[in-house]
DNA sequence: AGCTATAAGCTAATTTTATTAGCATGTCAA
DNA sequence: TTGACATGCTAATAAAATTAGCTTATAGCT
């Protein structure tokens, strides 16, 4: 019989015998898995499907599922960075910040599976969460900057740098588990926070 | 040979046929497993190990490992109404909300496997999410009173009690994953943003 | 062009974990 | 006392990740 390949291949064109794989593209795939299905049942069986190969390949490009999932969370603290840093360009002051803001809430809230990774305790202890953690460094960057014009201590810039993650970070993780029950009113309330933030800030700056 | 019964049973007290378990006692010995070792690593091996039983006597209680995930945000949302409205008693005003905010940061970090629990999205559609949802009303009721007295409208009342769970979420999950760098003022960071809260509520009260 | 070392994919096997089947016995109500 | 049901067990099954070992495409040399 004429070599078995029943499983969805190409039909047409005499299907290259390598796919082409490597660890961005698997993690790019990866991304839109868990965009796609949630980060929770990301699994390898998919994964693979959805690159047109058979499980054991990806283990040719990445040591496992683990590890697809710590490079899920460095890739999404990049793209977060850029996306910020983007949002942010050209505004300053309260725009910057409600842009900022704004920016991040969209991202999660387009992309949830690869927000969800980013969820994931690194381990400072494990040398391998060196990267996620330089990225996230990154999301940190755009915030000092977009503060920076406030004029608050470097004391003071640190609490409010967290405050305006824990806040947005806060509201996106609370409406992505429904804990808000109705979602009526959900930007009023986004925009109420962000309002109130910015006027404590200013205060504080004008003091 | 005198019955195999090497698997560490009680040597001494010739071993109760009955185990005694039960649903609640599943769930209280799966709270303390997550909180020991992590929500995620939470399974049925070693859940049974601790019990005294194996694996498959727990199906006898519950149906399966995600019903006892389920099982366990419900729990938690319960001890953890229970903790906020211990906190705001006999408080009001400003001491009621950083008392309850204390509270909440204190909860998440002294049983850090439930609160993760907490964290799963409840699909509206399920009726098995029904009490999950139910004992959440719980938290909200805690926090609805205690900002009673600001008499802001019905509408920044839903704002406020937003604002001041996704601050106070935002932050601990920061803090729980490591995403503020050097815990270094950790308390002042979290006092600064309750207090600046605070203002921007009492500030809306006498307007 | 031909040769070879390596890398990349595959199938088959192993491991681990959840779950189900089916049995044996403790317990409780009549 | 007895019989029905509940509870626990062992053995079997299932699903998923991972490893072993084989085959062959491909890049770099000559």
């Amino acid at each position: 019989m004429a070599q078995s390949r029943e499983s969805g291949r190409q039909p047409g064109a005499a299907r290259a015998h390598r796919a082409g794989l490597d660890e961005a593209g698997i993690v790019r795939a990866a991304a839109e898995l868990a965009d796609a299905q949630g980060f929770d049942s990301l699994n390898v069986g998919q994964l693979a499907e959805r690159l047109g190969v058979r499980p054991p390949s990806l283990y040719k490009h990445v040591a496992s599922l683990d590890e697809i999932r710590r490079r899920l969370a460095t890739y999404g603290a990049c793209e977060l960075a850029t996306t910020l840093a983007r949002a942010a360009m050209g505004k300053s002051g309260r725009d910057a910040i409600g842009a900022v803001a704004g920016a991040y809430r969209c991202f999660a809230r387009e992309r949830p599976g690869l927000y969800m990774a980013l969820q994931r305790a690194a381990d400072p202890s494990d040398p391998r969460s060196q990267e996620q953690r330089a990225a996230s460094e990154d999301v940190l960057a755009v915030l000092h900057a977009t503060l920076a014009p406030y004029g608050l201590s470097s004391e003071e810039e640190i609490h409010a740098i967290r405050m305006l993650r824990s806040l947005t970070h806060g509201f996106i993780a609370l409406e992505a588990t429904g804990g808000f029950g109705i979602p009526l009113a959900l930007d009023d309330s986004f925009r109420f926070a962000i309002d109130l933030f910015l006027r404590g800030l200013e205060q504080m700056s004008s003091a």
